[in-house]
DNA sequence: ATGGTAGAAACTCTA
């Protein structure tokens, strides 16, 4: 089984790069963010005749995520529960037995932001809320677009980085509660190559010049860690005209 | 040198 996450950055805009990537790599279940559609303008035929079912959480302009799957999702959620947000950041569903949960974590703008106040008490609110998933379901896996760059690997140049949105001290801490709760960094359980990034920033020609951040995660609860076979990053799409600021992460599973 | 691009929307915000 293959499950990967990918942030599109408008799936209006994306959604012939989506259905040839799928076409391509065949993921059983693709959670994306930053869909940017109300749910009624969701592609749902497009994803259909690909061979996809879809559910969705989106709003518009901003936000708004979704997850594809070849088996059908029970047990849907579209938020934190007890957590007051007008924002589309969380889908979670079962599928083939496992608890995905989609997160497009707050950018956090910069870290005098009250974005970034809102950022770190999001991510309070997620790793409460997983905390208690985690005992429902011991096959869990949390895929998305965290805006946090773990480590100084992570980070094209960690000194220019130091204390920047996306790599500050108070963000890694919160990743690091994350992991404290058992949960496993799939791409960190393999050999990877210098200069892994996921996310490019649209200026300065970043991607060009490698100078990217890795910030798109998929989580493994400790029994799915042990089920996973590789995971890697697909910096194709990123290289394709038009391209979403995000490259797809994936991992595979024997599940 | 404090810039630049992209998307959605609408003369600006978010990333």
């Amino acid at each position: 089984m293959r499950i990967a996450t990918w942030n599109v950055n408008s799936l209006k805009v994306r959604l012939p790069q989506v259905l040839d990537w799928i076409a391509k790599q065949h993921p059983d279940v693709l959670c994306l963010q930053e869909t940017k559609l109300e749910d009624g303008k969701f592609p749902g035929e497009d994803v259909s005749r690909a061979g996809y079912r879809a559910i969705f959480s989106g709003q518009k302009t901003y936000n708004g995520v979704a997850i594809l799957s070849r088996e059908a999702c029970s047990e849907v959620l579209t938020a934190v529960p007890h957590f007051e947000d007008g924002q589309k950041r969380v889908l979670a569903a079962t599928v083939c037995g496992i608890r995905m949960i989609c997160v497009y974590v707050p950018n956090g703008e910069h870290v005098e932001s009250e974005k970034y106040r809102y950022k770190l008490e999001w991510l309070a609110a997620l790793t409460a809320w997983l905390e208690r998933e985690l005992k429902h379901y011991p096959r869990l896996a949390v895929a998305g677009d965290f805006n946090i760059a773990p480590e100084a690997r992570d980070v094209h140049d960690p000194k220019v980085w130091d204390g920047q949105v996306l790599f500050s001290a108070p963000e890694r801490d919160a990743f690091r509660k994350l992991i404290a709760l058992g949960l496993v960094d799939a791409f960190r359980l393999f050999d990877q190559p210098e200069k892994s990034f996921t996310w490019w920033d649209y200026r300065l020609n970043a991607f060009r010049r490698k100078m990217g951040l890795r910030i798109d995660h998929i989580l493994l609860s400790p029994q799915l860690a042990a089920l996973c076979s590789a995971c890697a990053i697909d910096a194709a799409p990123r290289a394709a005209e038009r391209p979403s600021d995000h490259a797809p992460v994936m991992a595979d599973l024997a599940v």
